[in-house]
DNA sequence: AAAATTTTTTAGATTTACCTAAAAATAAAA
DNA sequence: TTTTATTTTTAGGTAAATCTAAAAAATTTT
């Protein structure tokens, strides 16, 4: 059984190495706002129970695990933020600080039943994936509306940036989760993208484009 | 903003203090399953805070903050009972642990919606009253079971006693909250009590008797 | 290849919530 | 009212998770 904090940084290592094989010290610390010396203590710790692979001065890498802890606490996560959205009429920026704590709640049956009340649901309210109980679950195929060429369409179904001053912005364009979004215009000048959603013309930057997930998108 | 361990600490002072008015050292050990020298640091912690009044040697009592804070856990707690029983079909002996554990979560907007998810309930699963936003409550007018007279009636509305053996006991013996019951017997013998519950007769110990609490009761 | 910079680790402290063992205060019994 | 027993506190220490400052290793730049 691990603690509040040695789940935190597993699911921290564990989402710092979907992007590089192996995670360093300082990202970590960056992730966990503290310093990089707590997290050689931490890393040290981890490496002690066998949750992570750790050469000094190369950085981390979970073992299966370490890795299969950090899912469960990521599909307790997810079933949570689905609860607030689906439940408790939380809107999609305020779940993040609140699923952070309940993550940590330990009973396998508590969170099989939620799993089962929710519906058995496979996404969570900004289209990441949610782990069954064996861990398994399908990365589904995204591009980045950034990538799209002028005429492509496609559907909004994750993002990329969980901030929620992002979020409230996506909401507020109507950029949200399922909706059908065709690239009408690049602007030269600052990058920023002309998009048709609902028969309406809107323009978004680089920066937030960079961030909207989109999937089953038509070349043109 | 009080520490997991110090809510802990002012719940359980808070429920002793409904026996006696000055909470002692070895009893709060006893409930946090911890030793009594633990519990003089906290105490003067929690003094520090202004949460308790300590006299060395006298124990404790809450000041006001204190017991407003204890209250607002107690609220949490039997929220969380509710939603456990109500939408994830824990039963009532199953939940206590959980709730232990959830009503830490802290997120003022997270309750009061969980609150109005659950229609505002009044009492938990075990008959105890929720407090409102504002901490008020009616203390429900009990009488325990073992104190009623042969052709006395009522309704089991709590349970002074949350084991998980004493909850299970119960429902297998069919004395669920709401139940109308009536004394047909009182044995000489053993003091156990017999009673008349949904046209059945059953016979219940002294032991379990003292734990049921029953209201609307009709003297014979 | 040296020098400069960045990253990571070590050393030594701090805070929180515990503990044991022993002393002090209070309460109960003789 | 002594003596005895119980309760509570103090003193000194431990483990977890942090921190700062400084040393060491790795990386990048010149
Ligand atoms: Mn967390
Ligand atoms: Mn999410
Ligand atoms: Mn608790
Ligand atoms: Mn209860």
């Amino acid at each position: 059984m691990q603690s509040f904090t040695e789940e935190n940084y597993l699911k921290v290592i564990y989402h710092l190495a979907e992007k590089t094989n192996n995670v360093q010290t300082n990202a970590i610390a960056e992730q966990i706002q503290t310093k990089p010396a707590s997290v050689t203590d931490m890393i040290k710790k981890l490496a002690e129970k066998e949750l992570v692979d750790y050469i000094k001065y190369q950085g981390v890498t979970l073992t299966d695990k370490g890795r299969h802890a950090a899912v469960d606490i990521v599909r307790k996560h997810r079933l949570w933020e689905v609860f607030l959205v689906d439940k408790l009429n939380f809107k999609w920026d305020e779940v993040h600080d609140v699923a952070e704590e309940l993550e940590h709640i330990k009973s396998v049956n508590l969170i099989e039943r939620l799993d089962e009340f929710l519906g058995f649901p496979k996404s969570d309210p900004h289209g990441d994936p949610i782990p069954d109980k064996n861990g398994r679950f399908t990365k589904t195929q995204f591009i980045k509306l950034i990538e799209l060429k002028i005429g492509d369409s496609g559907t909004i179904t994750g993002v990329s940036q969980h901030s929620s001053a992002f979020l409230k912005h996506l909401e507020k364009l109507g950029l949200t989760l399922g909706k059908q979004i065709k690239i009408s215009d690049v602007t030269d000048f600052d990058g920023s993208v002309e998009i048709l959603i609902e028969e309406k013309q809107i323009n978004i930057s680089r920066e937030v484009a960079k961030h909207i997930l989109i999937s089953n998108n038509g070349k043109n």
